[in-house]
DNA sequence: CAATACTTGACTAAATTGGTCGAGATTTTA
DNA sequence: TAAAATCTCGACCAATTTAGTCAAGTATTG
């Protein structure tokens, strides 16, 4: 599984917000700058996090972006379902009641996608084990370790 | 992690290899008649498993293919990372021994690579364990069991 | 009202994905 | 030995996705 792009900066856009987490808000062009992200595509990001319930936003001139939720509550999980799509395909072992009739390459297609969902399950299994507040800290604690 | 058509397609005719496993040879059009498989797009393919040492091929009129190893002895994940490029990307964590001088974004950066080395250590770890044999197995349960 | 900052939606170039195709090389068999 | 069957190799192609860019608009503050 790679992140694209996109899924990184968001994950390094949230990073920020939750490093500096408070009542006040961020500006876009501050983060895009810290984390070297292309400003107008971080705009695009920032957006669909938005709608994703992930941060909230204020206009006008002392405006910019704070999270919407609290560091620990959001789980990385969370992040890369709402920016990658879903982790989880269809199972196809519950759904199919009947295992009868099927023709060999649905067998196979079948058989496949069991494991496939394992595999899911266990990406899932690490993401869901990570809050925005471990990423926080973790970069807390290289960055107080260089000096 | 999705699977791409392609791999999926490796892995159906690799089954069907592997259920037939033998001195002799399949032909590709059956493989693609079985499987219902695009016939031009499963030479593509073989042909690569065929480079990555998983089959072997015979030309002429009674040629086809077969398993260059046993189907014991063939990990999802090796016909995966094949098929679909490396499972795992380079582990930032265990190169830069010089965590010293980053800047955010590289800090950030760091991090994240760090989580999804996590990922992508569960990942091998699922697809690891299952070697073509075990598919069969499956394959040929599910097959029994329709009557 | 001017400046600043988010908002929305359209647009684009490049890469990836899912195939197709033609012409050739090999092997069997009649 | 020639025809037929089968794999081989590389070029080609359309659709989708990815990674951005941009313009015009809306809201807020001083």
């Amino acid at each position: 599984m790679k992140l694209s792009q996109r899924g990184e900066y968001a994950i390094q856009a949230l990073l920020v917000l939750g490093m500096y987490h408070g009542p006040e808000v961020i500006r876009i062009k501050e983060i895009a700058n810290q984390q070297n992200i292309p400003r107008r595509f971080l705009e695009q990001i920032l957006n669909d996090l938005k709608s994703g319930g992930f941060v909230e936003s204020r206009r006008g001139v002392s405006g910019g972006y704070r999270l919407e939720r609290r560091p620990e509550e959001i789980t990385l999980s969370e992040i890369v379902r709402h920016i990658e799509g879903p982790l989880e395909s269809s199972d196809l072992s519950k759904e199919s009641k009947k295992k009868l009739h099927l023709h060999s390459d649905e067998a196979a297609k079948y058989i496949i996608n069991g494991v496939m969902h394992e595999v899911q399950t266990a990406i899932v299994g690490v993401l869901e084990a990570v809050t925005l507040f471990d990423l926080c800290e973790k970069v807390r604690k290289i960055q107080g370790q260089m000096d």
